[in-house]
DNA sequence: AGTTTTCTGTACCCGTCAGTACATTCGCTA
DNA sequence: TAGCGAATGTACTGACGGGTACAGAAAACT
């Protein structure tokens, strides 16, 4: 399950070029869209190396495609995401969501497509640990709408919990039709929807 | 490419059958996780009907069933999304949307799986059918929010494409998370969010 | 230097799956 | 009842892909 009990510098290197390229591989094509001599032939690798490294397979493979690029996803929406706690952040975190997404080199939410094509595949277990990160990153929406309550900027009747699923599906819902529609203008429309879904309950 | 001159009454029937038994299996594990043998094996046929009824192959199939889901969901938000023209109809319309999806044997949404798995996907004209489906049903609720604007129930500066674009987009979102989630509620959260959107636009 | 461990490359195995070939049965019409 | 096309069943093929075996190169450690 673990790599080799040691990695050496080169080691590492080696497996952090695999999963870069992977990542970028997947989001392109999907995980049944990308075989592991498609992963050898992007990093000038075979698949010795690959499961040299991941001797879990294409399994554990995807498992630290999902940690890698869920730890990018959020850590572009930092410090926003952190301390949501006035209306400008929500401004800023939007505008730090768009920005992530229009540099990305192909439309999508990595761990959004990833969750949507694992789910009710054979393996549970699986699915359940990339959306442990969806889980993960809908609980940092909750607090920043629970601080905004709690700082007297929502009715007290506002269900923190309700909404942060309302802008966490808009969110993935414009990151969809970012696929299908090859444009950035409908993640946009989404969070400036949610936004406004957010303010409707402003005290 | 297309199925033989001519289909007898048993031959449609047995067609049809396929078209519905794939749906379900495609919805619950994905074109890629469903083989032309499962589908066989669920409908009591071989892959001599298959390619006897579907002579373009997989490809085709998944085509049909495209078309096959796609008025299926449609019809499901019916008579509701041809007359969007009232604050009532759009919560008919969200409770026709949230009783469909509820009642189905798998959670998610069959068009958007489907267009979200086949985006970049080999052949980009396959992906463009399924998302011209997309469009379309983007297209119904765009009219209805500009019924809505014709009406005067919204401001006259409100841009209908864009406000659809968000409702759609909260939709799907909130139909990605049913199938993480294994639960309506999120789909709910969602729609009543982008209800809220819609109304922060009321004249 | 020598030994051990990590790193890298290649060739192979085996299951799965889309697609084909072809034989057989069914159902209609003459 | 003969014949024709549609409908069905089965066995096969060829490619692809995940995974394994194993051998050689490169470091690290003593």
């Amino acid at each position: 399950m673990t790599p080799p009990t040691s990695l050496t510098p080169k080691g590492a290197a080696t497996r952090a070029r695999i999963v870069a390229a992977a990542a970028n591989l997947v989001l392109a094509r999907g995980v049944g869209g990308t075989s592991l001599d498609d992963i050898g032939a992007g990093t000038g690798t075979g698949k010795g190396q690959l499961f040299h490294y991941f001797p879990g397979g294409k399994a554990e493979l995807v498992r630290a495609l999902a940690d890698f690029q869920a730890e990018r996803v959020l850590d572009a929406q930092r410090p926003w995401l952190d301390t949501l706690d006035n209306w400008e952040a929500w401004e800023r975190w939007r505008d730090s969501v768009l920005a992530h997404y229009g540099s990305q080199p192909h439309w999508g939410c990595p761990i959004g497509a990833l969750a949507s094509e694992l789910a009710g595949r054979d393996d549970p277990s699986h699915a359940a640990e990339v959306s442990a990160h969806m889980d993960r990153w809908r609980g940092y929406l909750r607090d920043g709408v629970e601080r905004m309550r709690a700082a007297g900027a929502l009715h007290n009747d506002t269900d923190p919990e309700q909404l942060a699923l309302a802008i966490f599906a808009a969110l993935h819902g414009g990151l969809l039709l970012t696929q299908t529609m090859h444009s950035i203008e409908p993640l946009r429309a989404a969070l400036d929807g949610a936004l406004a879904a957010l303010r409707s309950h402003a005290a």
